[in-house]
DNA sequence: CTCGGGTGAATGAACCGTCATTCAGTCACA
DNA sequence: TGTGACTGAATGACGGTTCATTCACCCGAG
């Protein structure tokens, strides 16, 4: 529940990989509370005791884990967004490498998306920093927007970024859960883009809300 | 995990009310899985023994604060939204009602926004009428607004319903989570709002985003 | 090249604390 | 005295973690 090993404990080669790979696999079916360490070492193809010679416990796995995947995400909408010039397009960019990713790799997503949320509370003291670093390149996006006078001034970015978020998860959410057929959240992202950008509204008189 | 008791399984007076106070308090501190059935009967003022003389089991605990909880929400939405004419001011209302839940009643809002989540992971079989109900009643407004020809019709409301549950959710999150001085969730709805209406974008070619 | 002692990663059965749940008994009231 | 809501200590299953043991591999000596 506290500390968490920052890397291979000892050089031990793809073991722990594979052991980051089940825990993937077995949280996203089960969830942590329900998922069991001995089916995790099952699945790796290692015994039990070995998973305890690459993490602390079964937290700190869940913590590398985030990590681990984190940093690959991260990485992955950095190289996204980097090419693309205009904050409009980059934020666009942003969202469909997001969304892309969920529907690529569904159980990184089911990780993120289902266990963020309660570790957040179980791990208080975890301070999560991949996560705020997505935050803030998110934010970023927006600043950039604002400073080019493309977007509203109005929103705070940080808050704008966690909105925006907010939007991408739910999304993501509802699209793992889905039993049956699934509505195809690659094209979901030019919705997301459309009311984000634009609004939903169309009337004459939208501006005045306040 | 399975079934669920309907409504009070005796004539019991008011102590299935206490312990779902309770429980509300409990689960909203710990977390579903972490939360001791002992502290809840605890907080409550009754034995551990008495809880399920109300309830079936733990699980069945949960699900009946949900329903109990998201009942009173929706109420207090509608009720909220009723007097209101015109889909913007509606969906207005809508936004600044939720928030204001969150804000008065923040245990309750962390039940629901936590533990939604993992539920329906580990409750595949619940299929969580209430929160259905909430979705199909902010659908109503998009669907409505878009009809009026208000709103912009290229995003299925139930989608859009969803997408505006993630704003609001992450929102509540992020406000509860928050240590320290917390921002203003009440004001927030008006960038929540104006977010939503008018979009992020301000330049003028923001038209062209396909 | 072969042998044997040393090394430490890997194993997995057993341990042990932790609860959800039960139920035999209590008690207030009719 | 009978009824049944209530109690809370006892129960038993469960599962994370440990650790005594195994064994594949390495390397120096002969």
């Amino acid at each position: 529940m506290t500390v968490h090993s920052p890397e291979p404990a000892k050089g031990g080669g793809d073991k722990r990989e594979r052991i980051l790979d089940a825990a993937e696999r077995v949280f996203a079916e089960h969830g942590f509370f329900t998922a069991r360490v001995s089916e995790i070492a099952r699945v790796a193809g290692v015994a039990d005791g070995t998973i305890y010679l690459y993490f602390k416990s079964k937290d700190d796995l869940l913590i590398s884990l985030f990590e681990s995947r984190m940093e690959r995400v991260n990485a992955a909408l950095a190289e996204a967004i980097a090419p693309v010039t205009g904050p409009t397009a980059r934020l666009l960019a942003f969202i469909r490498a997001y969304l892309g990713l969920v529907h690529d790799q569904p159980s990184v997503a089911e990780v993120l998306t289902v266990e963020l949320r309660q570790s957040s509370k179980f791990m208080k003291e975890y301070a999560n920093p991949r996560f705020a670093e997505f935050l803030r390149s998110l934010a970023t996006v927006i600043a950039e927007g604002q400073a080019a006078g493309e977007f509203d001034a109005t929103v705070p970015p940080p808050l704008a970024a966690r909105m925006i978020f907010g939007v991408l998860d739910e999304l993501a959410l509802a699209w793992l859960l889905q039993r049956g057929e699934k509505f195809d959240i690659v094209r979901a992202a030019d919705w997301v883009g459309g009311l984000l950008i634009h609004g939903l509204g169309r009337g004459p008189d939208t501006r005045s809300i306040a």
